[in-house]
DNA sequence: TTATCGATGGTA
DNA sequence: ACCATCGATAAA
């Protein structure tokens, strides 16, 4: 799924405005077996949305400061979930806004707690729309997860090849 | 260009 | 006591 949502479309709907930004950067957090993903606490009521079904928003808040937007991947009592990390913009925002950054690109399209556990298949406030397959798809090791022991080298970060809007 | 550090609060 | 981060500032 990580692979796929690349290329796809993010639309955020807000105060009258649209938002369209290319997905060009993912990780996978795929299971409680797997030491970073938020599911592997177990069931508990922040967790708790990791396990519900697929499709809607995990959004969580971290370093005191900073909303991560994550869509859940499996069916239910999964508990795997997939993180936005960098969005090319397409259409609505302003010139020289910064979507590169699961942080930034969650504080430029206004997500925030109000989104969790928000049905991305509606088509209203925040959706995603598929596209064209990336041709070009490169991947290595989750960022900030070296907490995570064995988990932490796994290469499940998946970014399109070359694109600038990818996170540094 | 790279490194360091402070801000800031939910979670378990 | 951690932490799926960012931005300003300092160092090189």
């Amino acid at each position: 799924m990580a692979r796929d949502l690349l290329g796809c479309l993010l639309v955020r709907e807000r105060e009258g405005r649209l938002f369209v930004g290319r997905i060009v950067e993912t990780e996978a957090y795929v299971g409680p077996h797997d030491l970073a993903c938020h599911a592997s606490r177990g069931i508990t009521p922040r967790t708790k949305v990791l396990y519900g079904p697929p499709g809607h928003a995990y959004v969580y808040f971290v370093y005191g400061m900073h909303f991560l937007l994550n869509v859940v991947t499996e069916r239910e009592g999964h508990g795997s979930a997939v993180l936005f990390r960098g969005l090319e913009p397409v259409e609505g925002f302003a010139r020289g806004a910064r979507t590169d950054g699961p942080a930034r690109l969650t504080r430029v399209l206004g997500i925030d707690k109000e989104l969790n556990r928000w049905d991305l298949t509606l088509g209203e406030r925040l959706w995603i729309v598929s596209g064209p397959r990336v041709e070009r798809i490169a991947r290595g090791p989750r960022i900030g997860v070296d907490y995570a022991g064995a988990w932490a080298q796994a290469p499940l970060r998946f970014w399109e090849e070359g694109n600038p809007w990818v996170s540094r």
